[in-house]
DNA sequence: CCCAATTTGTTCAATGCTGAACGAGTATGT
DNA sequence: ACATACTCGTTCAGCATTGAACAAATTGGG
């Protein structure tokens, strides 16, 4: 296959850089964008469950992996540990998760969903698949899975 | 092309939905994962500069598009008029942009960028480049351009 | 011409996330 | 056994963003 670097004419402008004639630019502009667009489409979608796309992505990982640390949590997140620390109190209150302390090591706090928890869990990916399909439905399964295969690639290559 | 539906063989599992079962519900969270990712690369990148990636998209806009309100910069960025009214007051003291109203209509306040802002946005944007065609190396230009056009089909469906 | 409706930008309280400092618990090395 | 280093979770001040309320400027209909 042929992967010949691709170049831009350059016609002596002003400008010593000109970004948005780069197709790479151009096209990963076109990435964050529907990024988030997505996020808020999303986040509207989950307003009427009382739950914010941040919970969401908790109640979510907590169903798809259950007794995990608040550690693990936040690397899968890709946030600070301090932010569960403020937010997963609140889903406690609200009686969604249970936390309990790992028996062989006291420092870790293991997250589990409570059945309301695990029944607003469920809604709220019922609505996630919905909403999702429907955004998706202008690409088909293997353009779909195009992406998902380049993407996984570019993530392993910015993991180093 | 064949686009039958991607269907997930339903072997009566206690979970009533396993969204992660379903390719592109794995799929679009590879997507999410980039993008957070990326912005946190470029972020740390950016840093030697002294500006942050808000900065930086102001400042690329406004190379984009002199002259531009800061309306239209809002929408742009996806955020709300607010935050560029408690941003643009500090790239205007640190002497980067400069905002002038409109003669026509007094209430548009137009943007546009200093010698020094355009010779940082510069320097940006060559940073920008840099790490984005590094992390893109491992896509084809074809792959590249593949997932540019998807993504604007996505959002111009999500834009309806 | 005038009044109401709309648009643009600003202010401000509320919210969420970060990163550093900290205490409690565990691992490691001697 | 003991001291040191590390790890997990919490707290807190700092910062950015939001959304509602507001003033100034413009538009449009009577």
């Amino acid at each position: 296959m042929m992967n010949k670097k691709q170049e831009v004419v350059d016609v002596g402008t002003a400008s010593p850089m000109r970004p948005w004639d780069l197709p790479r630019f151009r096209n990963w502009i076109a990435v964050a964008r529907v990024h988030q667009l997505w996020k808020k489409v999303f986040g509207e979608a989950l307003a009427p469950l009382g739950i914010q796309v941040a919970h969401y992505d908790v109640l979510a990982n907590i169903a798809h992996v259950p007794g995990l640390t608040q550690q693990a949590l936040a690397e899968k997140l890709l946030v600070g540990r301090s932010a569960m620390s403020m937010l997963l109190p609140e889903l406690e209150r609200r009686g969604l998760i249970e936390r309990r302390a790992d028996e062989a090591d006291r420092r870790l706090r293991r997250l589990w969903l409570t059945p309301e928890g695990q029944a607003l869990t469920d809604r709220a990916m019922a609505i996630h698949v919905e909403r999702l399909e429907a955004m998706m439905t202008v690409l088909s399964d293997a353009e779909c899975d195009a992406v998902g295969e380049m993407m996984r690639r570019i993530a392993a290559s910015l993991g180093r």
